[in-house]
DNA sequence: GTCTATACCAGGATAGAC
DNA sequence: GTCTATCCTGGTATAGAC
């Protein structure tokens, strides 16, 4: 289905893009970008019309990629599954980038209506999926039966988001030190 | 000692700087500023000589304001200093705010050495104490001894930065739910 | 200490040639 | 689909009058 020649700048832009907002947030310049695609800036409006476009194109996608990771993560225990989300959810810690949707919130007032709603329901979708994993590990016995699982959730996505944070201040520091002693708490 | 007559633009100059950037980053304009002030913007270079100038100064002030709040928490068991902690750390939350140093790291590449060390000293400063509060409560047997005070206070800070970041995509859920039951959880 | 005027630069966006 | 050229806006910063 992809076209055999050239290249998919579309793509690549929206790449690009990504990276840019997760290292800098919506400060990044077309010029900026441009350069490292070796074009012109106005050849970008050609692919997305408005910056916004090309923002909310790209948080698009990075959110249907990571849920689409999430959703892999439903073997094991309940406390393996946390584990394994700990480790998915500080992967761009490694190259030094933060979360796309946790990045945006920075910019919070400038960011347009729909895509504010995107990121929103990025996060009630991961307070859900914790949660429930929580609940399911309560009732295996795996996990404290004392424990609210909303409130958990609430700190343990917080503290994986605040993680990426502090990795950016301190990046000697093990970013997944915190959440999982977390998850080593929650166990009984 | 303060003069009788007149305002101090300055102090005025750096309180609106730091609500600015609490929720916009270092994207604010001396425009926007001297609007607030009912001053023009070139005025404000009087005071401050460059932008830069007047963010470290802002910096300054907000770290040691916080640290002046946490000498204050020194009274009552371990528990009851960490829940006081969490009510002073999520404090901006409840004007719509962010910790300033916390929003600063999302413009990380763009600040000027000297901010970036006084913002990780700050950082560090966080980790010595709750690890240090984790330590005694843990002596007193008020703690759960079995717990790596460290990585504790990794994910706890993390948590409390964390969800000042989800107060701003979700204004409605309590801002300090998640880090108290850390708390809770680390009680024996 | 505050003002007006201005220099200077960078970014987003468009028009129109190729 | 990419280019050059151009417009417009808004930001930092300075000079110099008051």
């Amino acid at each position: 289905m992809a076209r055999p020649t050239g290249r998919n700048l579309r793509a690549e832009l929206i790449q690009e893009a990504t990276i840019a907002m997760q290292t800098e947030g919506t400060s990044f310049s077309f010029n900026q970008l441009a350069k490292r695609l070796g074009v012109r800036a106005p050849s970008l409006h050609h692919h997305f019309r408005r910056k916004d476009d090309l923002i909310a194109a790209a948080v698009t996608d990075y959110i249907a990629g990571f849920e689409t990771t999430v959703a892999t993560l439903s073997t094991g225990s309940a406390i393996e599954r946390l584990n394994a989300y700990v480790t998915a959810f500080t992967a761009p810690a490694r190259d030094g980038r933060f979360c796309l949707c946790g990045a945006l919130t920075a910019d919070w007032e400038d960011t347009a209506p729909p895509v504010r709603k995107r990121i929103a329901a990025f996060f009630d979708d991961q307070l859900v999926w914790v949660q429930a994993t929580v609940e399911r590990g309560q009732v295996d016995g795996e996990l404290r039966s004392d424990l609210a699982a909303r409130d958990f959730a609430h700190g343990f996505v917080a503290a994986l988001e605040g993680a990426l944070l502090l990795a950016r201040v301190s990046p000697d520091v093990e970013v997944a030190a915190g959440p999982l002693t977390l998850v080593q708490m929650a166990a009984r």
